[in-house]
DNA sequence: TAAATAGTTGAATAAAATACGAATAATAAG
DNA sequence: CTTATTATTCGTATTTTATTCAACTATTTA
């Protein structure tokens, strides 16, 4: 049998979805074309990037939690935006920012279980050079992505 | 004339959204009733939260990110996980944790300017009782919400 | 204040989701 | 191993929803 879970679950991770203009309507009282008008703006104002799933994180196999704060060795690897932008095309990253303070990057990451949490570091140390870093592992989320949990 | 605008912002934060089962179905070539019933059931089990939109959030009023770490005076203001549930029903914080190390707890809040930001932090030390605070304010945002910017 | 531009809305149309049923595949029970 | 039960696939029919269009109204610009 098929099992197309994983791949609906990385499209609908990114994207893949679109709001739903009826119950919007119904919900504030207005006429379906006129929210729909004021969507397509925001869309061509590019105000609206994407729509897309929030998932129960620990039913999909990410149910492990970590921030990461780095300090980069800058001379081997390149600029921290470059660094940052490498990193972000990993799939169990959920953010990652460039920020003020005595690290230069923090990253959001979702992985599995501890053991690829650490494979992760392990690897990123290796491949971007970090030099120094502080993990702070969630024991509770409480709200991800605007959304209540 | 109406401004319908952040009440539509406001929804499609947190949902009214909804999976395009047509545009899956010839992405990943299946029919439209399998991805349907495949998706429905992960809704059913709850692996799926919500579907909802993401923001360039410069472009709609919330342009400053802020990390903040905090430590709470216990005594007082009642358990963490309670603080971070308070916390977490305001509309600007986008993500709360309870963390390990040194901080009680993590707040990814989104704000118009510094200004919004310090009556945050300010309100927050009174109403919560943050005894100490780490800011990071994020310089670059390079993924947010597993969406690459 | 006239003209152009942007926003609202109802009716018609196009597109998509959903319900349903039959066939097939996986799993469990005896 | 065979049969019963349950889960999944997928085409067709139906319902719901988004989208287009055109008329109208409000707002901005010159």
């Amino acid at each position: 049998m098929k099992n197309i879970v994983p791949k609906l679950i990385e499209l609908l991770k990114k994207g893949f979805c679109t709001p739903q203009i009826a119950s919007i309507a119904k919900k504030i009282h207005e006429p379906s074309t006129t929210i729909h008008y004021n969507i397509k703006k925001l869309e061509r104002e590019k105000a609206i990037k994407t729509y897309k799933a929030i998932f129960d994180y620990k039913k999909i196999n990410e149910g492990h939690c970590t921030y990461i704060l780095v300090n980069l060795i800058r001379e081997k690897y390149g600029e921290p935006e470059e660094v940052a932008s490498q990193i972000a095309k990993d799939p169990r990253v959920e953010s990652v920012d460039i920020i003020t303070g005595d690290y230069e990057m923090i990253i959001k990451l979702r992985s599995k279980d501890i053991d690829e949490y650490y494979a992760f570091i392990k690897s990123a140390i290796k491949q971007y050079g970090f030099s120094k870093c502080i993990s702070l592992t969630s024991l509770k989320q409480v709200k991800t992505e605007f959304v209540e949990l």
